[in-house]
DNA sequence: TATTGTTATACTCTATAACTATA
DNA sequence: TATAGTTATAGAGTATAACAATA
């Protein structure tokens, strides 16, 4: 025995087991409510969810979520190196080179040896970049953020919006 | 000029960069505001934080979330097959293997070859395993999920899950 | 034939050490 | 000596195909 079926504390013997017991409920779908009180769990799956439709909304641009975060941020500071582009992110340096490379590869942005300090790259946009974004920018908002504002409404939208950034800031 | 501060496109010549004009605001924090108010960015950002503080306060226990969610849908849900569990979770089956091997190993879960089935394995909750769960459950309500509370308030936090919820299920 | 658990494998992300060229 | 960009590498996480045992 050792273990039962709910396995529990001490008394391991007559506690049966559910399987057997049930019987209406078949092989419905499992109990979840418990886990999905649990802040972490629901935003893990609330966020894997908004990336799948983020990625599958800017597939004609063959955007990932991380690349176009590169691009908007190039796009309002411009004149920024590597390092400071990749921190902002919370991207590793070394691991920042290659997808770099991918977007300098496809003439999205390019890199400028710094005349103040040749060490390192200042990182700007390419024409083709920002149009990109300008058409990266379009599809989500008319597509991705609008059908979330449908779903949960302006003002809960805000409030869910201004919540995540708190806790990404102060928690 | 194609392109000034940006960076343009073919002409690479007289392109300046604005290094130089940063002046007062010097080295500052970058802009990053209209980043953040893409949804998909600051849901990513915040489920980083909320999972290094959960891996954080369960360190004694040595659980990963994901450890932790398989342990609780096993004291839920008694009696379910590996694949069960896996689905529930948004695992693929052959990921699930290592997880439960390492579960297993630490006494925490076991495998039972169903005797309606016996290509499939029950996972049940060892009594280790129930009281890991309960001490990891502590020390995530007393710790992560209090001080998320008292950042958010119980009101906004319980917002916050409804409207993460929707999306997961509805979006 | 279909399904459960499994192996093998590959691709992405993330993380650390160490090199080079500059400062 | 310290920093920027880079390389190499290793570890998670995630994805698919295919196999053995069982249905």
């Amino acid at each position: 025995m050792a273990v039962s079926r709910t396995m529990g504390a001490g008394t391991a013997k007559g506690k049966r087991i559910a399987v057997v017991s049930r019987h209406a409920e078949a092989d419905a779908s499992l109990e979840v409510d418990q886990l999905s009180q649990y802040l972490g769990y629901s935003l893990k799956r609330a966020q894997l969810r908004i990336f799948d439709d983020f990625i599958h909304c800017v597939a004609p641009l063959q955007l990932t979520p991380a690349q176009f975060a590169v691009l908007l941020l190039l796009e309002k500071n411009p004149g920024r190196n590597q390092t400071e582009i990749a921190r902002t992110l919370g991207i590793l340096r070394p691991n920042f080179v290659a997808m770099l490379d991918e977007l300098e590869s496809r003439d999205l942005c390019l890199r400028v040896r710094s005349d103040n300090d040749r060490r390192s790259h200042i990182l700007a946009l390419t024409e083709k970049g920002a149009a990109i974004l300008a058409r990266a920018k379009k599809l989500i908002g008319t597509k991705h953020e609008a059908r979330l504002r449908e779903l949960l409404g302006d003002d809960n939208r805000a409030l869910l919006l201004a919540m995540l950034e708190k806790i990404a800031r102060e928690f």
